[in-house]
DNA sequence: TTCCGTGTAACCTGATTGAGGTATGGCACA
DNA sequence: TGTGCCATACCTCAATCAGGTTACACGGAA
């Protein structure tokens, strides 16, 4: 049996033409779409598609709110954002609310039958762009990591690892098999090289610059 | 003039089997390839490829550490990882590392070709389940900040940040112009919710699940 | 070979924090 | 009008932490 497909897009002329690109194979099948979403989730409930093809910009709920209802009550629907946005902002909230893939309109017509296969086999279709996008947000902590090197010795650095998970110096000095005196030796080189007083403050530092 | 290509990795069959799967099209041309990263950095500022293919478990220095290299004197040569592990660590330190793409060596036959030209468009070529494992760790916030609901009062958020920025009861009291006492009583109310015991703790929650 | 950095360990003192309590005034809601 | 929640404040004792100092073993660099 085929794919079971709704669409939501409140361009009456892009639904017509993304139902007929997908008529074209009998794997899918589109049972309805809509030009909004004012009942997105019991339109979800009653037809329990496969895959969900959404705008974002759409008249009164737009795509990234509805794709938060959806997941309110359905983690399993795969849906693929189908939309103009290459911004920031659009791309990863959507991601953030739960979407599975994200398209971009100029590249339906050659990727859509692709991105569907894509992610019903458990992948993440995305444009080109998008998925540069994704990956330079994930790099941006290499950079900080870069700069701040306080030349913590590796004894130091476990210890504040250790510190920064929440463990008292006993517990350290448990864990790294050495007295207490000796966690607080190594703490104290840490303040000094952290330019801090306290453990808190050298925790809040530790994690704020990602050095654990 | 053709794409320059440079490839690491250790098995010998599967270096020759690139090469000649890329010199099936004149638009590639494989420079050179080496079984180890011990050169890495020369090799890279030397032949000056448009394109890396890294492989990550090699003897001596590993791929991922090999583009982390690259990345201290080159942000422009485009890394594409060619791997066996699919598993989270491999994948997000490589993206940490600063790789521009992440194909699995199962999908190589199929997509390498595909995914040299999308690297190149600027692009990140990923096999299927590496995007999913992207997104999945993009979405992961959201399920914190949804279920992290200690019931704080304003007054104790407000002594929580506080004390995560680093300061001692006493410069709470002084900034929130009670008595250290007072910052006492918030604290264990504070401990009671978040189920912890000491300050580090309670500081290395906060951060971690964002509730400050 | 000597010296330095690192990791280890110990001791001391004073300050801060943790864990029990108890108590009071204000405010909202029933 | 009472009950509950919040913010406030105080007390005590034990535990932990910060800062300072000293010491020793080991390995690599000068």
């Amino acid at each position: 049996m085929p794919v079971t497909i709704i669409i939501f897009e409140d361009n009456a002329h892009l639904r017509e033409s993304l139902t007929s690109l997908l008529s074209l194979t009998d794997d899918y099948s589109v049972i309805n779409s809509f030009p909004d979403c004012s009942k997105v989730a019991e339109q979800i409930k009653r037809y329990q598609p496969d895959v969900v093809l959404m705008d974002i910009d759409m008249p009164g709920i737009n795509g990234i709110e509805a794709v938060k209802k959806i997941r309110e009550f359905d983690k399993k629907v795969q849906i693929i954002m189908l939309t103009v946005f290459d911004d920031n902002t659009h791309v990863f909230e959507a991601m953030y609310a739960g979407a599975n893939g994200y398209l971009l309109k100029k590249y339906v017509s050659d990727k859509l039958i692709d991105a569907i296969r894509d992610v019903l086999d458990g992948g993440a279709p995305m444009s080109p762009s998008i998925a540069r996008m994704v990956i330079s947000n994930m790099q941006q902590p290499i950079h900080k990591v870069a700069d701040n090197d306080y030349q913590l010795t590796a004894r130091e650095k476990e210890t504040l690892q250790l510190l920064s998970k929440g463990n008292s110096f006993k517990m350290i000095a448990a864990q790294l098999n050495i007295s207490i005196d000796t966690v607080r030796t190594h703490i104290k080189r840490i303040y000094d090289k952290l330019h801090v007083r306290s453990q808190i403050e050298a925790v809040s530092k530790a994690i704020n610059e990602r050095l654990v």
